[in-house]
RNA sequence: GGGCGCAUAGCUCAGUUGGCUAGAGCGCUUCCCUUACAAGGAAGAUGUCGGGGGUUCGAGUCCCUCUGCGCCCACCA
């Protein structure tokens, strides 16, 4: 307990309670608490490379009072810092900063030191090749600066986070988790290693999951390139014209395909055309994804131009062709050969010289290249018709990525994923906040196409634990793979060699080769539940947090990682991972628009609103967004959180400084009692809202009441409050009680300022304290009735039309009325002679007249 | 093209299973230094509840339809 300050400041709260509460361990888990006993949530690891913004603030806000709620009711609250540390922007930072390039090729440095600046500050021009295992402890280093970053925000802002708890996704635990995971699918047949059609970003020179895509609209060109048919019977006789924004491709090209119904195509199906400049005869075939209303209505089908190719290719059992390479150029060496009756056909032309002369003329150029000489090429020969139409169209590229995918051909690990059906029957047994989210997962499953590829060509992340063995003439088998045994992880294959081998036969012939992806990100992430509850670490920690209750997270990553986990936790553990899952909107600017990364935003980022506004207000404005829903970035809102927490302040200092009541005091005055039984009525309705996750709706209730009790209660009751008497013990035992419930139902949003009141008069933190019920309120307000509950509403509109009177007068609201007619209805009229004394008081009304009438009205005479 | 959400005062939003003259705060106008609070307080003005139909004694609320905005999914030759 402290004495109550004369001026009391929501300046300087943040520090003062960050440091006590870490001291005192007020968020420290108790983890001899049993799973019936605990709460505990499955926090989304902000990825620590990205930059902070005040997204962040607002969804971690939310899950917070329901972290802050739920230990007020009782529950011991398992709250995790995560930190998503792997991946590509942490990759990208480290060889900035360290001028250092990796190459999983390389072996393990233990004396390696970076590049140091020279006396210019500059780092050397040519990056220093290094190990994977090297540039992994340099990603460390860059890490750990950015996670002290967050922590501090994270401390400012309020989040009852136990920090002894804080995971990574990177690090031993993580990494022999995440490596132990997809052992066990591998045992399981769930994941394997396959060479498929892969989304290939060439820029970055990895693969991709369809998760990761995104449609941007860019410039294209239809090409209208005709085709031979031998046999004639086209719409165009004996040339078949398609229309296409890829002609480079043309080589890759191994079918041709129509709608069923498309009757200008019909009489063609089962036919063959030869294609031009290449002269590969390829079928003329049926497929209901084919679009008549596209282009000339036929398509060619290369392996690959997009997805829809894969879907044909697989479908109709078609060849591969493949010429675009890994780096986006065309392969280099490809020969056409004699077509014949035997032999592999891939390559077959019914003019090789020909097709090899063109050919020479697209070999280990780009895309963009390659399109320019193959168009020259057409058109010289005359299989253009006419010039390109230019169009703009949606094409798929990596969310991170800077040009269009293509699709290769590669061997990748991939995890089988479970029919959408199962998907969706599992997680009815899982809560979405709001409900209607469920549609998204839901849809998502249900477009899913093809397994999860979750090979990825970087470096600072998960190591498959995986090896290759090497055949005697040097050539590694990518689709033999040697798995680890559990008890070698985490292992990275690169710095230790495969079980049964020895260090020296690596990358040698009759030995083994190193796996040299990483898993994708999401792979990992989505054994959070796992990884923050130590499983098969810790296996007592995990049995009692073990499934979490909440999973919160934003709505955007309902496909990446709310989906990854339930399909991990499905087959892995045949289980759900939480129960519950609340959903975040955005932060939007105030124009409705997607929060954009201007310049005007930027400069007013977490810190400096947390400084301007306090974290109370900054919280406050958070919470205005129920679940689901985006809110707009208003600083407007942030001050009306602030004038919130010095309200809070200031009456708690008013009702405290009325003294302590007497131990035998009771509630006995109509009015206190009616403001009590309001009181109930609001601590139940903000704990059944809670319940169910609308923290926005329990804040907005508690601060309505709050203001009223404030504006009205608080100045009836205050001449009363200052006497002495049953009359006055009354008020102080009324006033005591409604401050310490309204100090709890706000303490989720206004952690600072409700602390700070409750140190004034109460040993031990709030946050710690019993969330309020309504029935000792009513009880102590003598019970229930109906006379007694109408009593504090007419006090108040006869207080509101006493001051009204005065404000039309232009007096000080001091002034003293010398007499009032106050009409209203019987009943009402009863209520008010119960808060008679009180109202008079407040209005300082010398007399009062009474007279019964329909509705209410004040006379001032 | 399919789906989800939103639309209430100039702004940000409440408005439970339909129920009296539709609310709050910000902003605006006027007044008040009042012993919790001037980073304050009191009072006031402000609405075709997006449009149109329907159900009902009664619709901001339920149904149909249209419009606008946002998002998700699909399409990508």
């Amino acid at each position: 307990m402290s004495t109550i300050p004369d001026k009391p400041t929501l300046d300087g709260l943040e520090a003062k309670w960050r440091q006590r509460w870490t001291a005192a361990g007020t968020y420290t888990f108790d983890r001899s608490k049993t799973r019936d006993e605990v709460y505990s949530i499955d926090t989304p690891p902000p990825t620590v490379s990205g930059s902070l913004h005040i997204g962040h603030v607002m969804s971690f806000t939310h899950t917070d009072t329901v972290a802050r709620y739920q230990r007020m009711r009782g529950k011991e609250v398992f709250y995790p810092m995560g930190w998503d540390d792997n991946g590509l922007n942490v990759e990208r930072r480290v060889q900035m900063l360290t001028a250092t390039l990796c190459d999983p090729s390389l072996p393990y440095d233990p004396d390696f030191t970076p590049p140091q600046p020279d006396a210019k500050g500059k780092l050397p021009k040519d990056p220093v090749r290094i190990s994977r295992p090297n540039f992994v402890e340099l990603c460390e280093d860059v890490v750990q600066e950015m996670e002290r970053e967050y922590q501090e925000l994270w401390s400012t802002v309020g989040l009852s986070v136990d920090w002894a708890q804080t995971y990574t996704t990177m690090g031993p635990v993580a990494t022999r988790i995440s490596q132990k995971g997809f052992l066990r699918l591998l045992d399981h047949d769930v994941a394997y290693r396959s060479g498929a059609p892969t989304l290939w970003d060439v820029d970055m020179k990895t693969a991709v999951a369809q998760a990761e895509l995104e449609d941007r609209e860019i410039a294209g060109a239809y090409h209208k390139i005709g085709f031979a048919l031998p046999g004639g019977g086209g719409p165009d006789g004996d040339t078949l014209y398609i229309d296409t924004t890829r002609p480079e491709l043309l080589p890759a090209c191994v079918a041709m395909v129509a709608h069923p119904d498309d009757e200008r195509y019909q009489p063609l199906f089962g036919t063959t055309a030869v294609t031009p400049l290449f002269g590969v005869e390829v079928p003329i075939l049926a497929h209901e994804l084919a679009q008549p209303d596209k282009g000339t209505g036929i398509a060619m089908i290369c392996t690959f131009g997009d997805t829809t190719d894969v879907i044909w290719w697989r479908e109709l059992d078609l060849p591969i062709r493949p010429v675009v390479r890994h780096d986006g150029r065309l392969e280099r060496d490809l020969t056409w050969v004699a077509a014949s009756t035997d032999g592999d056909a891939t390559w077959a032309s019914v003019d090789p010289d020909e097709a090899n002369a063109n050919y020479a003329e697209l070999g280990g150029k780009t895309i963009f290249t390659a399109q320019k000489n193959i168009v020259e090429l057409l058109t010289a020969k005359r299989k253009m018709d006419g010039e390109p139409r230019p169009i703009t169209h949606p094409v798929k590229f990596w969310e991170n990525g800077k040009k269009a995918l293509e699709i290769v051909t590669s061997n990748q690990w991939f995890i089988r994923y479970p029919p959408a059906s199962e998907l969706i029957e599992r997680i009815k047994g899982l809560e979405f906040h709001p409900e209607y989210m469920r549609v998204r997962f839901e849809d998502w499953a249900n477009g899913i196409q093809g397994d999860w590829n979750i090979t990825r060509q970087r470096f600072f992340g998960v190591p498959f634990p995986i090896w290759y063995p090497i055949d005697e003439h040097g050539d590694v088998d990518y689709l033999a793979p040697i798995p680890a045994t559990e008890d070698m992880l985490p292992v990275d294959p690169t710095t230790v060699p495969a079980p049964g081998f020895d260090e020296s036969q690596r990358n040698r012939p009759g030995g083994f080769a190193a796996d040299p992806d990483v898993m994708d990100t999401w792979n990992t992430s989505s054994m959070t539940p796992q990884i923050a509850g130590k499983w098969e670490e810790d296996p007592d920690l995990y049995q009692r947090v073990h499934p979490m209750d909440l999973r919160p997270q934003a709505h955007d990553i309902i496909r990446t990682w709310l989906f990854a986990t339930v399909v991990k936790s499905h087959e892995l553990f045949d289980e759900l991972p939480f129960s519950h899952a609340a959903i975040s909107g955005f932060v939007v600017d105030p124009d409705r628009k997607k929060l954009s990364k201007s310049k005007d935003n930027a400069e007013v980022g977490p810190f400096a609103l947390l400084e301007q506004f306090g974290a109370d207000a900054v919280r406050y404005w958070a919470c205005g967004g129920g679940p689901g829903r985006d809110v707009a970035n208003d600083s407007g809102q942030m001050k009306i959180g602030r004038r919130l927490g010095i309200k809070v302040l200031n009456a708690s200092k008013f009702a405290l400084l009325q003294g302590e009541p007497a131990a035998e005091a009771v509630v006995s005055e109509p009015l206190d009692r009616s403001m009590l039984l309001s009181l109930a009525d609001l601590v139940d309705e903000c704990t059944r809202v809670f319940d169910d996750y609308d923290y926005a709706r329990a804040l907005e209730r508690a601060e309505t009441y709050f203001w009223n009790f404030t504006d009205d209660y608080v100045e009836l009751v205050k001449g009363r409050a200052y006497g002495s008497g049953p009359e006055s013990e009354s008020a102080k035992v009324a006033l005591r009680l409604a401050l310490e419930t309204l100090l709890k139902l706000f303490a989720p949003f206004l952690p600072y300022a409700t602390e700070e009141v409750w140190s004034w008069w109460q040993d031990g933190s709030i946050h710690r304290s019993a969330w309020p019920q309504g029935d000792p309120l009513r009880d102590a307000a003598g019970g229930a009735d109906d006379a007694a509950a109408l009593t504090m509403t007419v006090a108040g509109e006869v207080l509101t039309l006493l001051r009204k009177a005065k404000s039309d007068a232009k007096v000080s609201m001091r002034t003293e009325i010398a007499s009032v007619n106050i009409t209203d209805t019987a009943e009402r009229l009863a209520a008010f002679e119960l808060a008679r004394a009180d109202i008079i008081d407040a209005g300082k009304v010398r007399s009062v007249e009474t007279v019964e009438g329909t509705e209410l009205s004040v006379d001032v005479t």
